[in-house]
DNA sequence: AAAATGTACACAAACGTTTGATTTAATTAT
DNA sequence: ATAATTAAATCAAACGTTTGTGTACATTTT
């Protein structure tokens, strides 16, 4: 009983009638009669026909499928994101091909060629942090794939992005600490090329100026993110002559990293320094030694609003429209309950 | 600029020659000369010719696709299965088609139905908690698309699958709790139609029994994993008149509710009753208030077996081959060092 | 010199659809 | 009765590949 799926073909000649006539059957096309039409799907259904969707994308042109390439799965931010962009492509009936880069530059480089092979008809992107190029991207512009990136940006012109304001944020959190009367605050952050580490710093130095307070450039440090360069992030701001009583960390998981390696290597607890982060994982709330703080970047918003931004740009169909489509969301702070 | 992505068919006309030649010419075809060889090459690579993938599909009846469904990729386990997967897959130049069934019945069909209809060659299923009818399963099988099972798997006879064994697990959970002289030790399950939690359950009876302890079936608990269940649950253990000291919890979102709900309307701390759990999530280890140990379930390397199993049946080519991959991961009981 | 072999390419069908153009027959308008 | 209209179905091309078979020419064998 391991039959090849039933085609349109195989109802025709089942029924003595041309492939054409099936599909605008199946269609309702208005100039197929209502007999016919029923006497085929109901074979149709009798046969279990499921139109062949490879067949469909060649002849149609379009794979009704949308590529989404991110950084890492397993952090929370991005499988949120995915559950907001799988939800948008759902109703769409659209088809999410996913892929993680690993945060690996060669590996993304490799996936927007296997999305441009698969005829994706748009993309959406969390750039790897440490990628630098940005041809591949440029690339499928050739073929018309458009592309929205979304919380992780390449600082390019001509690109659609949705991204979360840091600045705002940082700016709220810096204010929340200094209120809290902490005059030496800390701040480690991302790779220095990523935008959203620019930015964290600038709102940080800014929230500084506007209280009178003077801004010490040892007192930032930048980090790849994991846990070994996190630890000697954090081993500079302890042995720095000024003694941070606040640490504002790149996300919650550099937190983690710094709040753990305190407890361990060092007699401090997190209770001697206040560690305000970014991301607001919903694992915090279960957990004991965490950020009082996080800057909420809201991933279900970018995730939805970047899918709804290349759904649109499918939907104009190919006029040379060079708009770009620039969203900003601001970033909030989120003081944790105790 | 953004002209259609060139094809086998444009260099043909440009070099006035078949298509036939140019397609063969690209695979180093050896009734191809190698002055036409050179020719083709060259000018493919300056057009940047791609192959259309769906074509090639379309051409050969296979996608080079397999398809995964799974209940969360926010849950650790999963998301750290699909790592493998998207190892294993990537070596073999395969694309992964993931898709998330949030744990619901009805999704889960219509993503079976949907990998169905993008003629994926095989499938990776982790069942949703709550799936109870397995047509959706069964109807593939009409369509010689492969399924290999893994983590949560179906009860249903003939199938491919890679499981863990949760009964040793379980058993070496309970000797460890036991020898800390733990007496009434409560069990929060899942969703009693599992088969995961059946194991549990016979581990934990199994266990008692060996040790000649009696097995008070009032203190196993099932509930649907949702936060408010495990609350009362956990309020269920707590009026039991045997006074638990120690619990097991299906997995360590259980625990992380349990241990949380304790803390916040009760004044025991997790420090009076004792906790242990299954999975053992990686952020466990920055936590502070945690199960002792948890029964380690080998995400990856499931994940790892599976996508294997999977392309071992792809590769036998359609032989009758009526065997059953049956393959069981033994899980371990692995202490949290404080 | 004729036959056999080999080389380098072209032809055409196939995969499963969709769709513009065309045919045939039946119905209506003139 | 003839022409125009409509209905219902067919034809054939196209989407971009792959691949079995055919063919022209040159080269080698006898």
């Amino acid at each position: 009983m391991q039959s090849k799926p039933s085609t349109i073909k195989e109802i025709a000649r089942l029924l003595n009638l041309s492939v054409s006539t099936i599909s605008r059957a199946l269609h309702d096309h208005r100039s197929i009669g209502v007999a016919t039409r029923k006497k085929v799907k109901d074979l149709a259904a009798k046969l279990h026909y499921e139109p062949n969707q490879t067949a469909i994308f060649l002849q149609k042109g379009k794979t009704k499928t949308i590529g989404v390439i991110l950084p890492e799965l397993s952090e929370d931010f991005f499988s949120t994101a995915v559950n907001a962009i799988e939800d948008i492509a759902y109703e769409q009936n659209y088809t999410v091909l996913l892929a993680q880069s690993r945060d690996d530059e060669e590996r993304e480089k490799q996936l927007v060629e296997k999305m441009k092979n698969h005829r994706v008809d748009g993309l959406l992107i969390s750039v790897a942090k440490n990628t630098r190029t940005y041809e591949h991207f440029e690339l499928l512009k050739r073929y018309n794939i458009p592309i929205v990136f979304f919380d992780r940006i390449p600082s390019l012109k001509n690109i659609h992005y949705v991204a979360c304001n840091m600045e705002t944020g940082t700016i709220q959190a810096l204010n929340y600490l200094i209120k809290k009367g902490h005059r030496a605050i800390g701040l480690i952050n991302g790779p220095a090329n990523m935008y959203a580490c620019t930015e964290r710093k600038e709102g940080y130095i800014t929230a500084l100026l506007k209280s009178r307070l003077k801004f010490d450039p040892s007192l930032v440090i930048n980090c790849d993110l994991t846990k070994k360069e996190v630890e000697l992030a954090m081993e500079k701001l302890l042995i720095n002559k000024r003694k941070v009583t606040a640490v504002v960390t790149f996300n919650d998981y550099v937190a983690l990293y710094a709040i753990n390696y305190l407890r361990h290597h060092h007699l401090k607890s997190s209770e001697e320094i206040v560690f305000v982060s970014y991301s607001n994982l919903p694992l915090i709330q279960y957990m004991h030694h965490v950020p009082v703080a996080s800057v909420e970047q809201y991933p279900y918003r970018q995730g939805q609003k970047a899918t709804e931004i290349l759904f649109d740009i499918l939907k104009q169909k190919d006029d040379e429209n060079e708009a770009f489509y620039k969203v900003i969301i601001e970033s909030n702070l989120i003081e944790h309950s105790k």
